[in-house]
DNA sequence: GTAACGTACAACAACATGGTTGTACGTCAG
DNA sequence: CTGACGTACAACCATGTTGTTGTACGTTAC
């Protein structure tokens, strides 16, 4: 996640679809559940699933990319934590799809206020 | 979404892996603002996105799939509105993943009641 | 009735995703 | 030093996604 000049907490398309598209698998839910709760090595979490550790270990990648978790190298191992601030992040969003339906426009206003822009 | 016998908004696996894999696109989050806002036809939707009417006919398909949209037909047109009731599913879902962060833990706890168990 | 409109969907190509196995390499234990 | 451990990544395959065009079909306008 990029906070720039423009909003305390603003993101991109692109980082949104990877929170999103990071949080649109089972496993990685999981994970995000479990570390968020207490760091893991990616060792320990592969050990978790029914799946090679290859396939966890790059879920975890995902994750990171995503920027819901951070790895943390501790000798030879890697402590996966959970990071809130991404998940805050995306909780806004959210709400703020929430406030639009409620009629409280948000600053998302800007975004419509031309009615028949076309964006592509 | 389905309402079942264990929560008033417990949604299964499949169900979550859809409403993020729906919002994980910028065009289908700019959709559901729209018609969070106000219903919209699909033609009118897909004379704001720079592709195709069947390009954008799919991304709604998604979205209603998702449970995030629902259309209402009005004569010849079909009328796109915003399902406020899964946007709030899965914030909520994320405010749960804020509140294990937190310490805090809600029915969330029951799922790592076994701190070593496999999950396929 | 007929033409235009709005919608739906199939078929296709290009690319992304999610799993596998195998290899490589740094770190720790003995 | 050497073997085991923890991690990373490439290659590969099956499947899913996202765009395209083309076709079909019900509804409305005239």
């Amino acid at each position: 996640m990029v906070v720039r000049q423009d909003g305390p907490d603003t993101m991109d398309d692109a980082e949104v679809d990877r929170i999103f598209q990071a949080l649109a698998d089972a496993t990685r839910r999981d994970v995000v559940v479990r570390v968020m709760r207490e760091g893991e090595s990616v060792t320990a979490l592969a050990r978790r699933y029914a799946m090679s550790f290859a396939a966890v270990q790059r879920h975890v990648a995902v994750l990171e990319r995503a920027g819901l978790v951070r790895k943390e190298r501790h000798g030879r191992e890697q402590i996966v934590r959970g990071d809130v601030t991404t998940v805050r992040a995306a909780t806004r969003l959210l709400e703020e799809y929430e406030e639009i339906w409620r009629g409280r426009v948000t600053r998302m206003e800007t975004l419509l206020a031309e009615p028949e822009g076309e964006v592509p």
